[in-house]
DNA sequence: ATGGCTTGAGTGTCAAGA
């Protein structure tokens, strides 16, 4: 089974990438994020008629995450079970006997504000809730837009980027937090090449020079490490017209 | 340079992203 997690940056704009990018690597499940749409506007008929279900939770103008499959996807479950929140950011479902655990984790806006507040309190429900839901479902998987660069060598400059939002302690903790749940990255469960990043600015030539970050992960239940045989970043979509920032990561599992 | 792009809202120009 493929598995796949992208940020889309807006799904009406990036629908035609989206669509082509299924095609060509035809993989069986892709979380997106950021839809920015309502469900009404969602397009189920586009996807349907490329072989795809899909569920979603959306909401105008920002957030907004879908799980896209092929297959039974059932078991479908929004939000983060008692942690009450506006804004749209996981879905969680059943897939070909995996769960699937969609999520597009706060930004934070800078360090000390009340977003980044906020993103670390997403960060310990999310985390208190996967404990219990690890135990539900053995084979599980998390995958989004975490918005937090794991290590310095997830960074293009450590340095300009040390403490910043993204990559600061608290939030670099928290994401080791769900490590410690058993959970494994599973891009670093292979060699990779230095410098690979997963988002670059639309701003001052970030692609071009690969000035990025990787903050969008696929982690792995104990039940699936063993399972998985390959994982990377598909750099294709970034180098398309109108791009979105985030390029997809797609994992193989057994 | 709290800037530099892009999106959605909505028709002015701003909020938000990362």
């Amino acid at each position: 089974m493929k598995i796949a997690t992208w940020n889309v940056n807006s799904l009406k704009v990036r629908l035609p990438h989206v669509l082509d990018w299924l095609a060509a690597t035809q993989v069986d499940v892709l979380c997106l994020q950021e839809t920015k749409t309502e469900d009404k506007a969602f397009p189920y008929a586009e996807l349907a008629a490329a072989g795809y279900g899909a569920v979603h939770d959306g909401q105008k103008t920002y957030n907004g995450v879908a799980i896209v499959a092929r297959g039974d996807v059932s078991a479908v479950h929004c939000g983060i079970p008692g942690f009450a929140d506006e804004q749209k950011r996981l879905i969680a479902a059943t897939v070909g006997g995996v769960r699937m655990v969609c999520a597009y984790i706060p930004n934070g806006q800078a360090v000390g504000s009340e977003k980044y507040e906020y993103k670390l309190c997403w960060l310990k429900a999310l985390a208190g809730w996967l404990r219990e839901e690890m135990v539900r479902y053995p084979k599980l998987v998390l995958m989004g837009d975490y918005n937090i660069a794991p290590e310095d060598r997830d960074v293009h400059d450590p340095v300009a980027w040390k403490d910043q939002i993204l990559c600061s302690e608290p939030e670099r903790m928290a994401f080791r937090g769900l490590l410690e749940l058993g959970l494994s990255d599973a891009f670093r469960l292979f060699e990779q090449p230095e410098k690979s990043f997963s988002w670059w600015d639309y701003r001052q030539m970030g692609f071009r020079l690969n000035r990025g970050l990787r903050i969008d992960h696929i982690l792995l239940s104990p039940g699936l490490t063993s399972l998985c045989r390959s994982c990377s970043i598909d750099k294709a979509p970034r180098k398309l017209e109108r791009p979105s920032d985030h390029a997809p990561v797609v994992a193989e599992l057994a």
